[in-house]
DNA sequence: TAAGATCCCATGATATCCCATAAAAACCCA
DNA sequence: TGGGTTTTTATGGGATATCATGGGATCTTA
């Protein structure tokens, strides 16, 4: 179980549908999630998109302030309204809405990148870019000693 | 557990369909992974792939960052949007798609030379000349008195 | 009622399945 | 030990299924 992995590039069509790569389907089904969650990413100008697992996630991170506290509510506001869920057609379709095109910059075609628990939704260009500066700082990571983040909820 | 061990090339089909080494879907099939997990490697024109045992490797380095951090992301896009799981069809075969084309330069053969917990697939003649320096290199280390690293590089 | 969303079917490209074959390796038994 | 026999393997190729994509028709809802 291998999570998302690997990446897809994929046309927009005139209805502003793109396909959802067949492979990133078939972990969807597995994970349960009736449609797709879809959250523009805080870092950079892509979309996180996921299943309950992705959701999950999240939901761990909003655990670590206590509801009614004004850190919970503006960090769920800033989770939740800036996410949605497209549902996905019998043919594996979603729309692209006018938040995952501004945060994006997507045109006519979109590039599918597996993260393993989710996935993000990029412009293909963009995603060149980014991909080129994530190798160099995970090389660095992996062989210089980068502080890795602590895993307890923390914020962004 | 011997994992994988020595080399074999084997050729391209019309198709770009390779067979896996015989010995090679063995160790597959006890490690028990379905299909095959293939990734880039950042050090040389190689791609590493392997079962379970490689994947649980990297999911190791992954799990030293927390998720949803801008690390996380970083890392996991530059291993995950890397790599790849081909099937293997019923006849041992997988398809060498352009990703491990463009990294590896192989055009009708290919190479795939065991290192115990993964192997790496390579063009032959790229493969040979890699092989001749990393041989050269483990004398060095076992001559000279270098920290234990291990290296590829066994008879055929 | 008109724009947008959803459903449904068509189609070409490509991947997958399945069977054939030849060569090599393993096996067997005198 | 050796030669004949069976099994495994690598490889080729035809048939079939899957997938991305396009577009018409129908349904929603503002």
């Amino acid at each position: 179980m291998a999570g998302f992995v690997s990446h897809f590039t994929n046309r927009l069509d005139a209805k502003g549908r793109v396909s959802i790569p067949a492979p990133f389907r078939a972990v969807l089904a597995r994970d349960g999630f009736e449609g797709l969650y879809c959250i523009a990413s805080p870092h950079c100008a892509a979309v996180d998109a996921g299943g309950n697992e992705l959701l999950s996630e999240i939901q761990t991170r909003l655990d670590a302030f206590a509801k009614l506290s004004p850190d919970h509510d503006a960090l769920a506001v800033a989770l939740f309204g800036a996410s949605e869920t497209p549902k996905i057609d019998g043919d594996g379709r979603i729309m692209i809405s006018d938040m995952v095109r501004e945060h994006t910059g997507i045109t006519d075609q979109v590039t599918f990148a597996g993260l393993g628990y989710k996935f993000q939704i990029w412009e293909p260009e963009k995603f060149r870019e980014h991909r080129a500066e994530a190798q160099k700082r995970a090389l660095a990571m992996l062989s210089g000693q980068v502080a890795p983040t602590p895993l307890p909820g923390e914020p962004a």
